[in-house]
RNA sequence: GGGUCGGUAGCUCAGGUGGUUAGAGCGUACGCCUGAUAAGCGUAAGGUCGAUGGUUCGAGUCCAUCUCGACCCA
């Protein structure tokens, strides 16, 4: 940009210049000039050639860093090589070839699944960055860490994403063979896992990609499926039944996310229930409701006990009203105003509250009871119940409770035994064996409405106990495939008991399902963070028993069988048979799982077991969260880079899945294997956007992985991973990957830092930490300290603790102390100086630890520090180990003494800042401070060191005399008062510090040090 | 609506069992250096610890309420 015109590059003033930069001859020119020089090649006072401050040019004699190490990264250029560079030498099974001859304890963690489905975006990639950080930094840390990637196939979405397919085409599913539509299903799966897998591994995520895990691998199939028949066998299984919304039209099940949600006009109707047995004074209770269709399946009315309710008298009512005047009714008092006017009574008097006590145990009729033509189908008592659903917001405070027609209803009916009703067929009409009202629709086939409304209505009204009823336009749930309204119904399900007495010997930690995970939780795993105990203790304490059937496709089967004719509470309901269950999967093993839908599957696998003819075979499939809870026998115990005891290290993933994967993971361990297949769970948090705000398209406020990794590489995705607390919800955004990618470079540096200044190191040159300096034995303390607390923070899964760590001991311990003062000893020391042997020996082993320690964390990066070093065909940084860091290096009193030696140097530092504020020195080196000390040990600490050295000064002087007017001191190192010289002498042309002795040399314009190092 | 978790400087994080003027790094500003140079060094400014009320001699830390946000349910 600055150079567009071409022109400039033409001129032969412009081309000396630029071309100087690496020049030998422009390089001893002063470098004051503003950078713009290359900008403004033209500019008229830009010196064409400078005359150097003297004749003697030491630059070469000077050790330089030297390093071809850039200092900007290319990251998402580059990152691809090293990828190449991993799959060619094969990292991932180099380090279990590593395994097989050593004795390295196995570390196994395996994915939760991800669905095979789009795109990744940043949650997967924080996901899979956590994992590999933890496998990475266990490898290191000695174990043989092993990561098995692995993908969820099965399920509704893909189901979904095919049927839309088939209806661009004209198709209907229910037209197409199972098989096909399932094969399909399979192949949609494949597609988007190869495209993930690419792009997680782009991430530079370490695993067994050549070999992941399918949900829908033939194996996997068999095992989900024989897991399931241990239920069979063991008697958890059992088939019950429970409202699911439900499409008369279509004459199907529906998910929550198939349903959308319009408006709708609705019957609403009150009604009038009478105690039994004169309770209550007689009063009548009323109920509200918009489906008066449910009434002939109504078992209770629910009330709320922290409602106030009382009785009111209907003193007088509108001629229209089919309230009648004197009748007493109950009702909550926050309600009561609105049944006046619903029921167009015109006058009522409130006679005194109900206490909700007095509705505990009392029985009501049913509106139906003793109707002429019901044949007693409703002389039963309808209970009173409590509840915490019932709500004071719309109705009358009691809510008229059908428990096979919606999900509170159906959760009060669990809770209090209340009997369901199969009142209501696939296709929206009422059984025809329904006295009244059999045979009639809910809804018609073209999704209008049916006459089993009106006549409900009618009949409430024949039998007294309308009150009222009206109409009402509310959000309804209308099928998202016929647009057509749905509704509850109670539809057969096959349920995993939970409390189910097992006898199954393996009854260590329990008896049932429920008392083993919950004892797993307690005993056996540790949670990160601490909260997910009572998360999941919570959830499993208070969960019903798991719905294993879902009325779909793309699955693996439910494989039973029903005695036909038989109910599901007969003994001999279910078809038990361990060598028919051994068929199934070794058919299932062979051929996948579906087999199950082939033509004279049933009788192939009944032959000689039972008469087909007899039995049902159940065409239902299992809940996804059962295909994934069992990844703990197909993956963890049957493969061989598995678990040898089958129960895994660490399940990583998102808190949602405190009710997902761990969840179902657990109970399906407590049931096959009698406790949780875990040692570890580690969960992270949801990624929001920089506010704090949740990610969402419309918002626009997502950030992709894809993108980061292009802008800034994959590093840097990963160090924002690091850097974040992911126990927590972490944010993300441009502003904060700016900082991260700050934060990477300012690492980076730090490494080419090192990388320059170990050029050319040697064994030779090596010093045994005994003869180091103190300030190196310092570093070797810090190393030592930094070791325990790493490897700490790396096994509790905290690394931002790492990243904290390593990051301030790289800033402010690394460049802003020890490399800025040893610069002198590397660049213009002899090459035998003691000193520099010992600053470069200890550059070594620092180099060592640093790569090694962030190599789980900056996987590319380090690995290209690393072959900097140590170029070479076929090594990697991530073949190595962290160093083993000797305890002997530990020197408490050592750091001790340097701390408070630091603190002594940040007084001379701040005293020279105001020196050089005004103009006075611009280098500290022009300096040679006297340093007063009141405190007798801190002056003989200060004496036993090099303290100009430390202060970067020329000279300095130590000394416990009264400190002079004027001295400077800070009021946080109180001891100390610095009285501030100029260095005396000139300046060392080589080393740059004034000196009284420079000039008397050999050599021109050195010191005495320099001399003797030029020779 | 219910349950759970969280809200400490612009950013990322530290702050056992309550105890003097709340820490670090980054970023920012200013200055220096020009032999880590699209680097490096120094100095400085930045927080009523989400809000309110309480317990206490004393609370970022304990309690209550509220608020904002997230997750799981409904």
């Amino acid at each position: 940009m600055a150079c567009a015109h071409p022109d400039a590059n033409y001129l032969p003033g412009a081309l000396t210049r630029q071309g100087s930069r690496d020049s030998h001859a422009d390089a001893r020119a002063p470098r004051a000039h503003s950078p713009d020089r290359t900008v403004f090649p033209m500019s008229a006072d830009t010196p064409v050639s400078s005359t150097p401050s003297s004749d003697a040019d030491y630059r070469d004699t000077v050790f330089l860093p030297d390093t071809s190490f850039p200092m900007r990264a290319g990251l998402p250029a580059r990152e691809p090589e090293w990828l190449a560079r991993w799959a060619r030498i094969d990292v991932y099974n180099a380090l279990r070839d590593k395994a097989r001859s050593g004795d390295r304890p196995d570390f196994v963690l395996h994915d939760g699944p991800p669905y095979a489905n789009g795109h990744l975006h940043i949650g997967h990639a924080l996901n899979k960055t956590i994992k590999d950080i933890i496998v990475r930094s266990h490898q290191m840390m000695g174990h043989d860490a092993r990561y098995v990637p692995g993908w969820d196939c099965h399920g509704l979405p893909i189901e979904w994403k095919i049927e839309e397919q088939y209806r661009a085409k004209g198709l209907n599913k229910d037209d197409v063979d199972t098989v096909a539509f399932r094969q399909e299903c399979r192949r949609f799966a494949e597609g988007w896992v190869a495209v993930q897998r690419e792009e997680f591994k782009r991430l530079g995520i370490n695993g067994n990609w050549d070999h992941p895990y399918l949900t829908m691998d033939f194996h996997a199939e068999a095992i989900i499926a024989d897991e399931f028949m241990k239920f069979l066998m063991d008697g958890t299984l059992y088939q019950g039944s429970k409202p699911v919304m439900w499409s008369p039209v279509e004459k199907t099940a529906l998910a929550e996310a198939e349903v959308e949600y319009h408006d709708h006009s609705s019957h609403t109707i009150w009604v009038r229930f009478a105690p039994k047995n004169g309770a209550l004074d007689g009063a009548s209770v009323v109920i509200w409701t918009t489906t008066p269709w449910t009434i002939p399946q109504n078992r209770a009315v629910c009330y709320n006990p922290n409602i106030t309710y009382a009785m009111y008298r209907v003193d007088a009512a509108d001629e229209k009203s089919t309230a009648r005047v004197g009748e007493v009714l109950i009702l909550a008092d926050a309600l009561a105003d609105s049944v006046k006017a619903a029921a167009k009574i015109t006058a009522m008097t409130r006679l005194g509250e109900v206490p909700t006590a007095s509705f505990e145990g009392v029985a009501l009729s049913h509106p139906y009871a003793g109707a002429e033509g019901a044949n007693g189908e409703w002389d039963f008592d309808v209970p009173m119940l409590p509840g915490d659903h019932v709500t004071e917001d719309a109705g009358t405070g009691f809510v008229h409770t059908a428990p096979s027609h919606g999900e509170d209803d159906y959760q009060v009916g669990l809770k209090f035994k209340l009997p369901m009703t199969y009142n209501v067929e696939a296709d929206g009409t009422y059984r025809t064996d329904l006295p009244l009202f059999g045979g009639l629709a809910i809804l018609e086939q073209d999704g209008k409405e049916g006459p089993a409304n009106v006549a409900n209505i009618k009949q409430l009204a024949h039998a007294g106990a309308l009150l009222a009823k009206g109409k009402i336009r509310h959000s309804y749930p209308h099928s998202w495939r016929s647009k057509a309204p749905v509704i509850y119904r109670n539809t057969p399900q096959w349920f995993a008991a939970i409390d189910h007495k097992l006898d199954d010997g393996m009854g260590t930690y329990g008896d049932t399902i429920r008392a083993r995970a919950l004892k797993s939780i307690e005993e056996l795993v540790t949670f990160t963070p601490a909260s997910g105990r009572n998360r999941l203790h919570n959830m499993v304490e208070n969960r019903p028993d798991w719905v294993l059937s879902r009325q779909r496709a793309w699955g693996v089967p439910l494989t039973c069988f029903t005695r036909k004719g038989l109910r599901p509470t007969d003994p001999d309901f279910l078809l038990r048979n361990a060598a028919l269950n051994a068929r199934i999967r070794d058919a299932f093993e062979k051929d996948g799982a579906d087999v199950w839908y082939t033509e004279g599957f049933k009788e192939k696998m009944l032959d000689g077991i039972a008469d087909p003819a007899e039995y049902d075979q159940v065409m239902d499939v299992l809940d996804v969260w059962f295909d994934s809870g069992s990844t703990h026998a197909f993956v963890l115990r049957d493969r061989e880079d598995g678990a040898k005891d089958g129960i895994a290290d660490v399940y990583m993933e998102g808190t949602d899945q405190h009710r997902g994967w761990f969840h179902s993971s657990l109970l399906q361990g407590s049931a096959t294997i009698g406790r949780a297949p875990y040692r570890n769970v580690v969960t992270h948090g949801f990624t929001l956007d920089e506010k704090g705000m949740k990610m969402s398209k419309s918002l626009g406020n997502t950030v992709a992985p894809a993108e980061v990794i292009e802008q800034y590489g994959a590093d840097v995705l990963r160090l924002w991973v690091a850097q974040t607390d992911y126990t927590a919800d972490q944010r993300i955004g441009p502003k904060i990957l700016k900082g991260t990618a700050d934060s990477y470079r300012r690492l980076r540096n730090t490494l080419r830092f090192m990388l320059g200044a170990l050029k050319d190191f040697d064994e030779a040159e090596r010093l045994p930490v005994a003869e180091m300096p103190e300030m190196e034995r310092w570093i070797l303390h810090r190393l030592a300290e930094i070791d325990v607390s790493v490897r700490e923070n790396y096994r509790g899964f905290n690394f931002s603790g790492v990243f904290q760590t390593l990051f301030n001991f790289c800033t402010v311990e690394l460049s802003s102390f020890w490399f800025d003062v040893r610069k002198d000893a590397l660049y213009c020391d002899a090459p035998d100086s003691l000193r520099r042997r010992a600053t470069r020996t200890v550059m070594d082993l620092l180099f060592h630890r640093l790569t090694t320690w962030l190599a789980p964390i900056l996987p590319f990066t380090m690995e290209d520090v690393w072959l900097s070093r140590f170029p070479s065909e076929d090594d990697s940084v991530h073949l190595h180990d962290f160093a083993e860091t000797p305890a002997s290096w530990l020197d408490p009193a050592l750091a001790a003494k340097w701390e408070a030696v630091r603190r002594a140097r940040r007084a001379v530092t701040a005293a020279l800042e105001v020196e050089r504020t005004a103009k006075v020195i611009g280098s500290s080196l022009e300096a040679a401070p006297v340093v007063h000390v009141t405190d007798d040990a801190l002056a003989t600490m200060l004496t036993s060191v090099d303290f100009a050295e430390l202060c970067i000064t020329s000279d300095l002087t130590v000394t416990t005399d009264p400190a002079p007017e004027g001295a400077f001191a800070l009021a946080e190192v109180p001891s100390v008062a610095v009285e501030f010289r100029m260095a005396p002498g000139e300046k060392c042309e080589r080393c740059w510090k004034i000196l009284p002795d420079v000039g008397t040399h050999s050599h021109a314009h050195t010191c005495a040090r320099c001399d003797a190092a030029l020779g």
